[in-house]
DNA sequence: CTAATAAATCAATATATCTTGATGTGGTTA
DNA sequence: TAACCACATCAAGATATATTGATTTATTAG
């Protein structure tokens, strides 16, 4: 039960739908984009991914100091129904900043 | 967007997946059943029967002064492997308390 | 019509969740 | 080492959701 709580808890959140809509869009990001591209303060998406991964929603790699998201694989199949469900709403989708591409990252 | 976090608010609450598992278990049943076996007082189960109902879960027949909750059938692909999930979770499930088979069911 | 019953809704309070800005942590670089 | 940067966590206030008991609504029975 607290597991199926946790994964409905996540889904139900706008903000985690898009952070879940926009890796699927553009796969593997780190958090500075994210905050770049979806002009989100670095607290609020730092707290929204944490529950997205205990959902069991994504995982995350470390390299340095950067933190690289990404859709966890293979989901099972509630959560993949559900991510399904997601590319389907309409939601304005930003365009990707890749600001990590450039040597400075001042956010 | 609306539609889909209306789902899983519904999906988010311990109460309705309980009552999703009873009603998927017994089938259709009355809120005076409902109370009876689930021992909850009748504002708080009509309150998350409407939360199921308008998220697009259950639906419920009139008949009388009697209202009559089932699982909505057909669901869609998301509600349906929720629902699905929801079956294999290890719930405690009462028993089905008939009370409005008998002539009165005073509660 | 009046009384009684099943169910829905309301009002008040308690609990949980989200947002922001501040602070903490660990890795990198001068 | 010290300064800096990316990210995580914390604390406080705002908003949303759940619970209960009281009230309302709709239907049926006398």
């Amino acid at each position: 039960m607290e597991v199926f709580l946790k994964s409905t808890a996540a889904l139900h959140d706008e903000t985690r739908v898009l952070l879940l809509r926009f890796l699927d869009e553009y796969g593997e990001c780190c958090v500075c984009d994210m905050q770049s591209s979806l002009d989100m303060i670095q607290s609020r998406l730092s707290r929204h991914l944490k529950i997205l991964k205990e959902a069991g929603f994504i995982r995350v790699e470390r390299k340095g100091t950067w933190a690289y998201y990404s859709i966890r694989s293979p989901l099972d199949r509630f959560r993949s129904e559900a991510l399904e469900e997601i590319r389907h709403l309409s939601i304005e989708l930003p365009i990707l900043q890749k600001i990590s591409d450039k040597v400075a990252c001042k956010k």
